[in-house]
RNA sequence: GGAGGCUUCGCCUAGUCCGGUCUAUGGCGCCGCACUGCUAAUGCGGUUUGGGUUAAUCCCCAUCCCGGGUUCAAAUCCCGGAGCCUCCGCCA
């Protein structure tokens, strides 16, 4: 949710970023009409509670002959007061349905335009020359017996898949890598419940135009999380923190499960668009004044992650109407992929300004001791399925094995290489 | 799955049986002031969170886990739900 105060202060403001997002501006009006009709309402009700508050106390104090006079004066307030009452939250709904449909109002520096008008702002590595025809990455998985597309599909259907051997071996690896960086970098490890309330779900702002990719579990009234931050941003939900000591950091394991809606024909071969994969993401809750500075440390955190990895990369700026409901701007990393050619998104991050915390009712104490909602940001440290794609890809060798990235060996025993039929190395790291 | 108990303004706690005096008690913590070479101690005052209104103060409304209900009036009575705890059953 915006913040009300804001439409009210700057209604322009917010009109410009409904444009640029390519949203309906004219909802500004009608979040301003139902604010002001409600605000109406709320004076009405408040007086009339009082009035009949007192007329309340009158009927204790009333003598014997005044007593029924007083009564039947307080009975025809409290019948008022619930037929108001009735009409207020009707207006309180409305409120909230206008509140709702506007999403987050877009940062100063994003990009205009589309999906495709993102800004590449820097390219990072050596897109490597293969002299031998590149396979892909389920190809080359295949061949080590680290993927298991076909058998996924038996048990579970399109899209989901079996890690096996190296495959199973690399997705924990990855994870200590990226769970040990953010370790050392003062996050907190959590490990995140995958299933969570509607109130979640809606809180993160998944549950608007994109609630056809969520995975819905209706006996229980419960979701898949589509990643961890759903589930960390609920964390603190209806908490005042401590930001004092600076932005409250976590970096969060979990399954993460996307349904794909819409998506019939786009990367149907491999890891790279599944239903489920596990995710290690960062979040991060801080004063609204530090998230734009928070928000190029996760960046950087994330870059590193991908260079630790010896992967080629570029950073790109989304564009205002490619922009998630809770972002108010949003950076992607692509990786080089040799058999696309091209850079594919394998991390994200997300300034959501105040905008999730304000549903959620997470704050935080300033310095003069006030209650402020807070401001969250997320990003990807590693989307474990994709990254395995790609590296397989990138680390490709002609002979059929696989690099492996030095900062991965200590938690694949030592190994330098993948090689089919290889003997697998206890992940044990020495010392 | 079954039975019972608990949930009060940061923490602890009184109040709930028997509705109005609750504008919620007390302690701890915290903030301010006074006293004091300093610290401590002591004394006095303040200290839930939202919303409305205002230039600001004042004031008004809501808020005793949540949602309904009864009543002129609910922390208190009734119904439903959540969370926590104990026991039984089942289970990785």
């Amino acid at each position: 949710m915006i913040d009300l105060r804001l439409v009210r202060e700057n209604p322009d403001l917010v009109r410009a970023s409904q444009r640029a997002r390519g949203d309906d501006e004219s909802l500004v009006d009608t979040l301003l009409a139902a604010d002001a009709v409600r605000r109406e309402g709320v004076k009405r009700v408040d007086d009339l509670r009082g009035e009949q508050k007192a007329a309340s106390q009158a009927v204790k104090k009333a003598s014997p002959e005044e007593r029924p006079a007083v009564l039947e004066r307080a009975k025809a307030l409290a019948a008022e007061v619930k037929a108001v009452e009735e009409e207020q939250r009707e207006a309180d709904a409305a409120l909230r349905a206008a509140h709702l449909k506007i999403a987050n109002v877009v940062h100063d520096d994003v990009p205009p335009g589309g999906e495709d008008d993102a800004v590449t702002l820097r390219t990072v590595g050596e897109v490597p020359a293969y002299d031998f025809p590149v396979r892909d990455h389920l190809e080359i998985g295949e061949a080590l017996g680290a993927i298991d597309m076909e058998r996924g599909a038996k048990v579970s259907g399109s899209r989901f898949y079996f890690l096996t051997g190296p495959g199973a071996l690399l997705e924990f690896a990855l994870a200590q890598l990226a769970i040990s960086r953010a370790v050392a970098a003062g996050f907190t490890p959590v490990i995140a419940p995958a299933l969570v309330k509607p109130t979640a779900m809606e809180g993160t702002g998944f549950l608007g135009e994109h609630d056809e990719e969520v995975y819905r579990i209706e006996r229980d009234d419960l979701y898949l999380v589509g990643t961890s931050e759903v589930a960390i941003a609920g964390m603190h939900a209806d908490e005042v923190l401590d930001l004092s000591q600076g932005p409250k950091r976590y970096a969060g394991w979990s399954s993460c499960f996307r349904r794909e809606a819409g998506s019939y024909g786009k990367d149907t071969r491999g890891l790279i668009r599944v239903h489920w994969f596990d995710k290690v993401e960062m979040f991060s809750f801080c004063a609204p004044e530090d998230a734009a500075a928070e928000h190029l440390r996760l960046l950087q955190w994330e870059e590193e992650f991908l260079q630790a990895l010896e992967l080629p990369y570029r950073v790109v700026d989304i564009a205002a109407g490619d922009l998630g409901t809770s972002a108010a701007r949003k950076f992607d990393i692509e990786a080089w992929f040799p058999t696309q050619g091209t850079y594919r998104e394998l991390t994200s991050t997300s300034d959501c300004t105040t905008f999730q915390a304000r549903r959620l009712a997470i704050r935080y104490r300033d310095a003069e001791g006030k209650n402020q909602t807070a401001a969250t940001l997320n990003g990807t440290l590693c989307a474990i399925a994709r990254t395995i794609a790609c590296l397989l890809e990138v680390h490709q060798r002609s002979d059929g094995s696989v690099h492996v990235p030095v900062a991965l060996r200590p938690w694949l025993g030592g190994v330098e290489a993948l090689t089919p039929g290889m003997t697998l190395a206890a992940p044990v790291p020495t010392a």
